[in-house]
DNA sequence: GTCTATAATTTGATAGAC
DNA sequence: GTCTATCAAATTATAGAC
């Protein structure tokens, strides 16, 4: 399966780190789901801090290339925003690793982290998502706010989803991606009924 | 300030849990920073373990108790939606030892935790939006989601504000929990626009 | 590149004096 | 109720054989 260990130890650790936060894994947790030694990780990295940041790194690296593709055929402003809901909510459900150490790092990033974060995993979406939602706004409104609650009402629907089962009313329809893929879109879609250009 | 050693051990173990994590912070941390010796904290609580849900209870109890107040004046739907939108942004960017250790309990929460902080902080506001949204939504669409999304969004505003200052565009007003309150009234009066009352 | 063995430190936890 | 002293286990990390 994995002929590269160091790629397996990144891997493994990688899992590790998302289910348990980086501090309650150690070095021999992952040396054990790899199946090699403790001293071996050594070999490969200088310490944890940078089998951290190499985790890190190939998890988020390359992750919105998938996006680019998606948005580059012919499709109006309306279509390319739904293409991305779908595309967003479909990657944090399904890449739970990369759903869960994304939200550790904005949880506990320091100021690098982060800026490594936004580089590498939002800028590119974030500045699509604007440029979709800027056409759309209502004169005043600010595409940039408008552009986050975007993004961030798939990924409030993605963390609250560890607590559907708990709430009144919630069923595992809740949860499937598909569901909440067409109800944010229609949410969506009464949110920018009048454009402003509509409007003009 | 504190008479009670007790709730000062809590009360420092729940701002270094929110601030790095449970198992990163050790019991040596919380006695330091209170000013007592770890073997004290043995004293009050039986282990770490005890300790953590003592600071999580300390920290959700009755955390929505002025939500109550706030929504039993004689107002509308609308205005209460408003009034609820107000009161979650601002409660999340002024309690950020709340914020973060909710964040942290719908990330690494067990079965346990999780049904304890639905019903301690989730289950009052969310039946609350859900029946405030019910009225609204249009026919077909689903207040279950609505709720989920409405709160998410606020969510996801607070917790996208760690790299708003790396995202091009970005200023400290999209920090502005005011800010953000308006901004989430008006795409929420947008979204609503059509409600099936007003249509019937 | 991987192992054995081990050093140095930190951590959760306890016993018992005051 | 708080402290001193301490333990057993776990953790990060290194040295050196294969």
């Amino acid at each position: 399966m994995h002929h590269d260990t160091r790629t397996a130890i990144i891997e493994a650790a990688a899992s590790l780190f998302s289910d348990l936060g980086y501090s309650a894994v150690s070095m021999r947790d992952v040396a054990n789901k790899v199946g090699v030694t403790p001293a071996n990780l050594y070999h490969h990295f200088k310490g944890k801090d940078e089998l951290i940041r190499e985790a890190l790194a190939h998890v988020f690296t390359h992750k919105t290339a998938s996006l680019e593709a998606l948005l580059n055929v012919n499709q109006d402003a309306d279509e390319k925003l739904e293409a991305f809901v779908h595309w967003l909510v479909h990657l944090l459900a399904e890449d739970k690793i990369f759903c869960r150490l994304l939200v550790r790092e904005l949880t506990d990033g320091d100021a690098g982290r982060l800026e490594y974060l936004s580089k590498t995993v939002f800028e590119r979406p974030f500045t699509l998502v604007r440029s979709l939602a800027s056409t759309r706004v209502r004169d005043g409104e600010d595409d940039f706010l408008a552009a986050v609650s975007i993004i961030g009402v798939v990924l409030g629907q993605v963390q609250l989803g560890a607590i559907v089962r708990h709430l009144p009313g919630g069923c595992s329809d809740h949860l499937d991606p598909d569901v909440i893929t067409r109800h944010v879109i229609a949410a969506l879609r009464e949110c920018f009924k009048t454009t402003s250009i509509k409007d003009a």
